[in-house]
Order: structure tokens, then sequence, then C-alpha cells
DNA sequence: TATTTGTACTTGCAAAACGCAAGCAAATTT
DNA sequence: AAATTTGCTTGCGTTTTGCAAGTACAAATA
């Protein structure tokens, strides 16, 4: 779980953080819902193994990209969610949409908020981040 | 080198093709450099291992990333390049390297880099597009 | 022309990471 | 009290990585 920086280069510095198959998919999962159990991310489409889920958690969290906390229903749960610095790879997560809007076949779903971003990616950003700063909010479905 | 798809989500079907720790490194130095034979990659401060290197040449070409072209100079050489696909990839090294210029401290030699973008991003983005555009630019050097 | 060097890889092998299934402890539900 | 849920950990076989060495061909040098 240690960070083994492999230059200063910015790029892959990042890329030592969250630069493999599976840590923006569990950051994707918390932008669409804001906030997730362990359950939740074992749910997602990808089936991630719960080993690899646990240290991928740990890992983001070691990196301050993402926090636990306790659920307010339940000690048996625990609450993930991102930091600023994980809501700050938003930006990051658009451009990926768009870049895989142009070169894959989207699920239908995903197409609407394509849309949204295209329509108007700064006004999108800060709605999206307004939303976060909400506590809040109900928990939404995840959508892959 | 065969593509496995995890899911019909765009994000985690971009990270099947370039979601690991050296892919994206690899569109990076062509971004800077608009070409590279195999030695210049090699050079590059992260240090990649030779056989890894073929491997993900292999898959960015088998997935219309990058490709590959004779050297006018010499029989021995190749030429590897970014497509329009990799170009496409511009936005999205940009926000990394806003994300990384907000949450480590960079080379001082990206920082100009980064403040030319933070100016105007589209501006910017413009700009280095044109730049692949026109095909007989010298080759500039690499930086990390 | 023979030999050395450069370039782009491939191969072998040990170490690390991954992926799957099972196990486990604490909390919660029945 | 027993069964289930939840968030992990453990074992273990398979795959990927990383390092060093090797190879084939082109090009430069002697």
């Amino acid at each position: 779980m240690d960070i083994k920086k492999r230059s200063d280069c910015p790029i892959s510095s990042s890329l030592d953080i969250w630069g493999d198959k599976w840590s923006l998919l569990i950051v994707r999962d918390l932008m669409f819902s804001k906030q997730c159990t362990y359950g939740d991310f074992l749910k997602s489409d990808e089936k991630i193994a719960t080993n690899i889920l646990a240290s991928r958690l740990q890992m983001l969290e070691t990196n301050g990209v993402i926090t636990k906390q306790d659920h307010p229903d339940s000690k048996a749960k625990v609450l993930y969610k991102l930091t600023q610095k994980g809501i700050d790879l938003l930006p990051l997560m658009i451009e990926i949409n768009l870049w895989a809007d142009k070169y894959f076949t989207l699920p239908q779903e995903r197409k609407a908020v394509i849309a949204e971003i295209e329509k108007d990616k700064e006004a999108f950003i800060k709605k999206q981040i307004v939303d976060f700063l909400d506590d809040d909010i109900p928990v939404s479905p995840i959508i892959k």
C-alpha cells in the first residue's frame, strides 16, 4: 500500500495512485452515488474481487481520495465517500466519458448524461460539485 | 492482447484499453514529442521494461490509439505516432495535469505548461491539435 | 569486407499482483 | 438463540510484472 513514485511527472505520479484497472471505477461509483458501502461496490457490473476491493479502498484512503465514515444507521456498515481530492477527479471522469462516447457504443442511459455534459461542460461540473457539497442528499442508485 | 470488456460502462471500457500504469505514459511521450522510436520510450524517467513496452505498444496499436510507421532515415528504426483517437486523449491528459498540479509538487518546467493551460484551456487544446495536424514539425525533446 | 554498434524486439525466470472461493468476527435481523 | 448481513482476511492457483540476457536485422565503422 506504499506509494512508489516512479518519477516527478504529474501524469506518472497520478497513475501511481489511481492508474490501475479498478480505482477509477470505485471513484465512478462514488461520483454517481455520493456514498457507497463495501457491498455497494461489489454490486457493480465489473464484479471486483473482495480482496482487490479492500486493497484499492485502502490505497485510495491512504492517498486521500476517499474517506471512511460510520454509517448513521448501523455499526456493521461503513460509508465510503469522496474527499475534495476525489471530487476534483470529476473533470477527468468527464473527459473519459467524452472520449469513450466518441469511440465506443455507450449504454442508452449514459448518453443522456453525455449530452448534458456536451451542452455545457462547465455548468455540469459546477452543478455536480454543488451536489457534493450538500451533505444530506439521498443516495441515488448506481448507474454504470 | 485481446480486449476483455468488463462491462458496457464507458469508464470501464476505456480503462480496459489504457487503464494500467504504463499506457498513458506512452501517450504522454507522444503528446510531447509527436513521434517516438522504441528507444525514445525507453529513455523516459520511469524506466519501463522492454517487454512491457512492447506489449503496451502492441495493445495501443491494436486498439487504434497509436500507429507504427517506417522511419524515413533508417529501416532499422520504427516511428510511433498518435492516431486521432490518441490525440483525442489530450483533454484527458490536461485534466490529469491540472489535478496533479493541485495535489503534487510539480517540476518547474511543467508548471509553465500548466499555467498556459489554466489561462485558456480551450485555446491550449486547439493550439496543440493544430500542431499534430501539421506533419512536418521538428521532433521536440521529451519533457516528463 | 569483416566487425562492431544500434535498434527493436523476444525469451526465461523469479517475484509480485490478481482472481476466485472460502473463512471469519462483529453487528443485526428473525 | 439462530440465521443472516456486512466488511473484510486468508489460501492458493493463475496471470502479469520486472529484470537480465539473448536475438535478428540494419547501419556504421575499421
